[in-house]
DNA sequence: CAACAAACGTA
DNA sequence: CGTACGTTTGTTGT
């Protein structure tokens, strides 16, 4: 940890004009007509600055209006400003508002400038054993620069801060810190309006300083100063030292504070919400809230991973520029070779590639260059993208990854994928547009040409995006960092983009015809069983709609009503069954075997769509689709196959290996989320129970029910599997009894009697929902989090429900991020080997391969090898290998 | 035509 | 009144 607290302190006016011109005061106005540009820009920038240097302390200072000591001696001073634009009325105002609702202290100073309270206190603070950080555009600052004290200073063109120190003075202007002042008094102030030494500039005052030290002794030595410059200084050194009398910083004004009010606390709520509300600021204020909030608590008491896994909080070391990235830069269209010169001298590139009728068009960026390569690409851009070492930033590296693929490509070296650092800061959010994200995370609003106007020549630039990927993924990789999320970020999601993008890419090979015959027979079952239906209530109904069947079934049969929904009574299968129970009738029977056909004639019917060109089935996994750090699977869904109904095995029959491979393989990991319930909790009982390797439930039973395991009934063995699994989703003594058609009082004495044995299990749950109400995430062992809001909710709903998925989503986490790591070490070892085997599906729990000839003992050792380590928890990981002809064949 | 609800498949 | 998804269908509302 750092020793020393450290204090920034902000110019207000500076950067609230810098975030004025920044940004377009047209896209920020409330409907009462008040701009808010200025506001939105500053406090944007200010909180990028709170996370990328993380000061304990900060105070912003102002200047006050009416004329400050320095127009009073030259009333020229600064007389050069233009009136100030109309639009940045009212936003001082605002702002002050809004950095008072965030506790931030503001600070003026009658007949002073902002910036000699910001000198005053950078010298009193480095005196009291701060560190400072002054953020300022006035260059005046750099005489504050000492070991203590640097400056953030905003850099022309993009808005970078860029971190003046000596050493930054000295590269940038060839003399020390301490000398600026005499520097700029020889040059001269234009935004001052002061004018400097004619014929002096800031490498001859350089050169000057560097010979004599000081101004003083400069002017002292004038008389040997030759030529014309040396007239020119002896006639106006006068104006020199005006201006260093006024370019003097005050050091020691007594602004009667202590330091300790400048402490960073918690924000409240409340008072955020009200200022930020009057602005119309939404997603600032969650932004707000999610840094001053709950960022400071660290601690969530849900376990933590092994020390290998997670590195050490890292707060104190900031990343170099705090970057605060507004102004986007032109897009220069180059051809190859001279792209290529540029990407040589590159450290990190923005990368991004859009696909057109005529092939791929690329576009790359840096801080302050955005090239569009228009032209053809040849294999030298080909090897770049495939090397390790040319460091790329993009926006979904999967999806990238896929495209290339497509086009004979490859893409490797891959440091930063905005969309994945996005999915860990939220994985709630309900889009990941990129344009939201740079709204969020760096406060531009991104104005994008007309989509709909479609002028064939002009192509798109993805050089933009290339640009907002290379902007937004050091300060989203700041905050993923801060979290700890750094190893799920870089151990996990990163590496799995690439297994999936190949799983993606190699698909699953579908027998069409068997689909097709499973097809045409389901078709044929339905319209005959539609008929019977029909027959028995003497009429032709659509039989998938609710309504007509709530008629059908409530008015014309006359049953008595299910559960009520809110368009009338359920027809669900439940309730279609409990009403069939009531009375027999044979048209519910009819009914279900109705849906029950169709449902799967409508999934065959899906698949067969989406068999492509080579008779395979490639589906997309969403990444970023789970709030709890699963995949989903879309287009098709290959994650809801059907497999209990015997007919859905019939499906699973139809996908096979490709050719030139033998089987198909399937590996899954059993009872996952108990075991990591197990470790979580560390509770002996469930424990022991693991590691004793007999039947889960039936060891579980024997416990709760004081019999010996082989006297546990299946009945028993029915009853505490339902209770185990519940306990994973948060399961009421209600729903116990309503799944296992028990009284309440049964359910409420199962759940006594499981808890008794097995109370470590109900403490770590409680535990668990407990610090998600203290911090507002939860936590995955592997440092994956989950936010979560509801819990205090005063709507008994909403509460419980956020209680129960705050319950489950550590344990259904892990187990995505350890079936995850499992994938990429399958996949690493795969190539490394050089077998040629190939990882086809994820199931959640379950991974389907293709087998290679001869490689089937080789392939289940080593998939069976590294899901079972993967991790090492206080039970076992059991995993289960099937192989056969189909999936199907190879389930056990 | 879009958005929603209901239904139902998986882990 | 048990978590996490995606897809289809019918219905409702613009």
């Amino acid at each position: 940890m750092n020793p020393k607290p450290t204090l920034m302190l902000i110019d207000g006016h500076s950067l609230a004009f810098r975030a004025f011109y920044a940004l377009n005061p047209s896209n920020f106005k409330t409907p009462d007509g008040q701009h808010t540009n200025a506001v939105h820009g500053f406090i944007s920038m200010l909180l990028n600055l709170l996370e990328g240097e993380k000061p304990t302390h900060l105070a912003v200072a102002f200047d006050i209006s009416g004329p400050s000591f320095r127009a009073t001696e030259y009333p020229e001073y600064k007389g050069n400003r233009g009136e100030t634009p109309p639009e940045f009325f009212g936003q001082t105002e605002l702002l002050e508002d809004a950095m008072e609702s965030m506790n931030i202290k503001t600070l003026t100073k009658k007949d002073y400038e902002a910036d000699d309270i910001l000198a005053s206190l950078a010298d009193q603070a480095s005196e009291a054993g701060f560190k400072v950080l002054v953020v300022s555009g006035d260059r005046d600052t750099f005489q504050l620069i000492s070991d203590d004290t640097t400056i953030l200073y905003p850099v022309k063109g993009v808005m970078n801060l860029a971190r003046m120190d000596d050493a930054a003075v000295l590269e940038r202007y060839g003399i020390h810190a301490r000398q600026y002042p005499d520097l700029a008094a020889l040059v001269g102030e234009t935004s001052d309006n002061l004018p400097g030494i004619p014929g002096v500039g800031p490498k001859t005052a350089a050169k000057w300083l560097q010979q004599h030290g000081d101004l003083k002794t400069i002017l002292d030595n004038s008389a040997e100063v030759p030529g014309k410059v040396g007239e020119s200084l002896r006639e106006n050194y006068e104006l020199a030292l005006r201006n260093r009398r006024l370019n003097h910083l005050v050091r020691d004004l007594d602004m009667g504070v202590d330091f300790e009010s400048f402490r960073l606390t918690a924000v409240d709520e409340a008072r955020v919400r009200t200022a930020f509300s009057k602005m119309h600021f939404k997603t600032l204020t969650e932004r707000v809230l999610r840094l001053r909030g709950i960022a400071g608590t660290q601690t969530n008491g849900l376990g933590s991973a092994p020390s290998a896994n997670r590195p050490a909080p890292v707060q104190e070391k900031a990343p170099k520029p705090a970057v605060a990235t507004i102004e986007i830069p032109p897009s220069k269209d180059l051809p190859e070779a001279e792209l290529m010169k540029w990407l040589s001298s590159q450290d990190v590139v923005g990368l991004e590639i859009e696909e057109t009728d005529n092939g791929l068009l690329f576009g790359f960026a840096s801080a302050a260059t955005r090239i569009f390569l228009s032209g053809k690409h040849s294999s030298i851009l080909a090897s770049w993208l495939a090397d390790e070492s040319k460091k790329k930033v993009l926006f979904d590296y999967k999806g990238t990854k896929r495209l290339l693929m497509e086009h004979g490509l490859d893409i490797d070296g891959v440091s930063d994928d905005a969309l994945l650092l996005a999915y860990l800061l939220n994985p709630v959010r309900r889009n990941f547009f990129v344009d939201e994200l740079v709204e969020e995370y760096l406060g531009i609003a991104v104005t994008r040409s007309d989509p709909n106007q479609l002028i064939p020549e002009q192509a798109i630039d993805p050089s933009l995006d290339a640009w907002l990927a290379f902007s937004l993924a050091p300060i989203m990789a700041s905050q993923v960092l801060f979290q700890n999320q750094d190893s799920v970020y870089r151990q996990i999601e990163l590496p799995s983009s690439r297994s999936l993008a190949l799983m993606e890419s190699v698909g699953v090979l579908i027998d069409a015809k068997l689909l097709q015959s499973l097809f045409d027979s389901l078709s044929k079952e339905v319209t005959q069983i539609a008929d019977e239906a029909f027959k028995i209530i003497g009429k032709e109904i659509n039989l998938a709609s609710p309504k007509q069947l709530q008629v059908v079934l409530f008015e014309d049969l006359g049953m008595k009503g299910t559960k009520s929904l809110k368009t009338g009574f359920s027809t669900n299968a439940a309730a279609l069954t409990e009403l069939f129970e009531q009375t027999g009738h044979p048209f519910l029977e009819k009914l279900l075997a109705h849906r029950d056909s169709t449902k799967l004639k409508q999934m065959v019917e899906t698949l067969l769509k989406a068999v492509e060109e080579d008779s395979k089935i490639h589906t997309t996994y969403v990444q970023t689709g789970t709030s709890t750090g699963r995949l989903s699977s879309e287009n098709p869904n290959l994650q809801n196959i059907p497999i209990r109904n015997p007919r859905g095995a019939q499906i699973r029959d139809a996908f096979i290996a490709s050719k030139g491979f033998e089987s198909i393989m399937t590996a899954d990991y059993s009872q996952i989320e108990m075991r990591i319930m197990a470790h979580l909790s560390e509770d002996p009982g469930l424990i022991e129970a693991f590691k004793a390797g007999e039947d889960l439930h039936r060891f579980v039973g024997s416990r709760i029910f004081g019999v010996k395991p082989q006297d546990v009934t299946s009945e028993m063995r029915a009853q505490v599997k339902a209770m185990s699994y519940g306990l994973v989703y948060g399961l009421s003594e209600y729903g116990l009894a309503k799944q296992l058609g028990l009284s309440n009082a049964d359910a409420k004495q199962l759940m006594k009697d499981y808890f008794e044995r097995f109370g470590g299990v109900r403490r770590y749950l409680a535990k668990v929902v407990e610090d998600a109400k203290a911090v507002g995430y939860t936590t995955t062992y592997h440092g994956r989090r989950r936010p979560f809001d509801d819990l205090n909710s005063s709507i008994f709903q909403v509460r419980e429900n956020a209680r129960r998925a705050a319950l489950n989503a550590p344990i259904q986490g892990t187990a995505a991020d350890i079936m995850k790591m499992a994938m990429n070490q399958i996949q690493d070892a795969i190539e490394t080997k050089e077998m040629q085997s190939r990882m086809l599906l994820q199931v959640h729990d379950e991974l389907v391969f293709e087998v290679f000839p001869g490689e089937a003992k080789a392939l289940e050792e080593l998939v069976l090898d590294k899901m079972s380590n993967v991790v090492k928890l206080s039970v076992p990981l059991d995993v289960q290998i099937g192989t056969g002809k189909s999936w199907d064949k190879a389930a056990h």
